[in-house]
DNA sequence: GACGTTTTAGACAATGGCGTCTAATTTTAC
DNA sequence: GTAAAATTAGACGCCATTGTCTAAAACGTC
């Protein structure tokens, strides 16, 4: 009859991590377990397992099973949106060794935001879960593969304008770039393997040889020849 | 104590298709609960009820949960060979056209194999219960994108023999073709929609002229003039 | 060392699903 | 029409899980 508030509320109501050890343990162990076994396979008794925590702590924190679900994909997803930040500023400014820039940018992106933990993580949990909680799934869209899409328009637009490139739609280039940076990736990622550094750099380059093929300026391929003569040349 | 034989045993042991309705009704609705809630989320009461049958009727056909789970995703999975092999049957021959033969077998891919529900299911499934079935996983990936990769690297090949195509890497290139086909549509299908007619066919269009700028003959893209020329004109 | 807070282990009721069983009813085949 | 087979509704035991509660233990701070 004491009334007692949870820990949570007492700390003042900050839901950002680092604040306690115990609930990055619990935050973690819950995107495991929710990660293979799914929301309604995944039981607390397994997550206070994994976490080493009794399951009681975990009531502490969070009041139910769903409370801690959206309070883990956030977490995920706040993650993967610095991180994509972080290697979205990393895109090449100028155009001096264009199919290199591109390809380290397609390396990061697909092993930082992609092929990574966060990136697996997001893409099942959201496709198993997102009928049941289409806000989660909106969240995720835009700030995931719509922010990516948008950003990169912009900066290929950008390469455009300089006259490295050649681009009638933007968008649609953006959204082929990424669909070429993963189109070797996709069948391990998606089986939950993660791929090495060397197949990481073998995709991204195929990927940027081929776009640069389709929307390279003319006469300016990796090798410096025009693009057709390097084709019939190999 | 009388002992007596399911009737599916009875029946004879087939397990095709089209040997009793009852049979089909709760595949169906099997494959409808397992999609929107997992193994473990669907229950065999709501399958029974959206399969109008008593949950004892699903039990005399399947023994357990599992058993009625693997029958879903064969039964789904031998539909989806079948549809596949006749799409990639209508791959075109000659290069007469190459573009608009390219693009319609790319909206016939979308929208018959991947975009379509029974693409949509195998994939969600594959995913969110893969690591649960290895078996049930590496069984889709031989039997759907291992051959689709398999048989347009050796279609593209052919192609590229007559002269109509330049590729060095036939694997690669048709990773790509699959890739670029779906990049524009592949957000609208993760979250359930279905693409309209004119969807898919821009989407294809998109593709094709990438995929043809990337891997044409030289001097003869769609609009018969060399692609550089095209791109600077445009 | 004392006090307040957090964590822990375990018991607990309630719920819901799985798989079985039975008796009644419908469908099918002859 | 009759007999065999299939289906149905419902009850049942069993087990796992959720979320609550309590008393004891560990922890941290002064």
């Amino acid at each position: 009859m004491k009334d007692r508030m949870t820990p949570a509320i007492r700390m003042g109501g900050h839901t950002q991590r680092g604040q306690c050890a115990k609930r990055m343990s619990i935050l973690d162990a819950a995107a495991d377990v929710f990660c293979r076994q799914g929301f309604a396979g995944a039981s607390i008794d397994e997550i206070a397992a994994v976490a080493c925590v009794s399951r009681q702590t975990i009531y502490n924190h969070y009041r139910e099973k769903e409370t801690l679900f959206v309070a883990v994909v956030e977490d995920v997803m706040n993650r993967a949106n610095a991180m994509l930040f972080s290697v979205l500023s990393s895109f090449p400014e100028n155009a001096d060794n264009l199919e290199d820039g591109l390809t380290a940018f397609a390396v990061r992106l697909n092993k930082n935001c992609i092929c990574n933990h966060d990136g697996k993580f997001l893409r099942k949990l959201v496709q198993t879960e997102g009928e049941r909680y289409p806000h989660l799934f909106e969240s995720w869209r835009q700030q995931g593969p719509g922010k990516l899409t948008t950003a990169l328009s912009a900066l290929l637009a950008r390469l455009a304008h300089t006259g490295a490139l050649v681009i009638d739609d933007f968008d649609v280039a953006a959204r082929q770039f990424v669909a070429l940076a993963n189109a070797d990736l996709q069948m391990m990622t998606l089986f939950g393997g993660t791929p090495t550094d060397e197949q990481l750099e073998k995709a991204a380059r195929n990927a940027v040889r081929t776009f640069l093929k389709a929307y390279g300026r003319p006469g300016t391929d990796g090798a410096g020849r025009p693009p057709q003569l390097a084709a019939i040349a190999g």
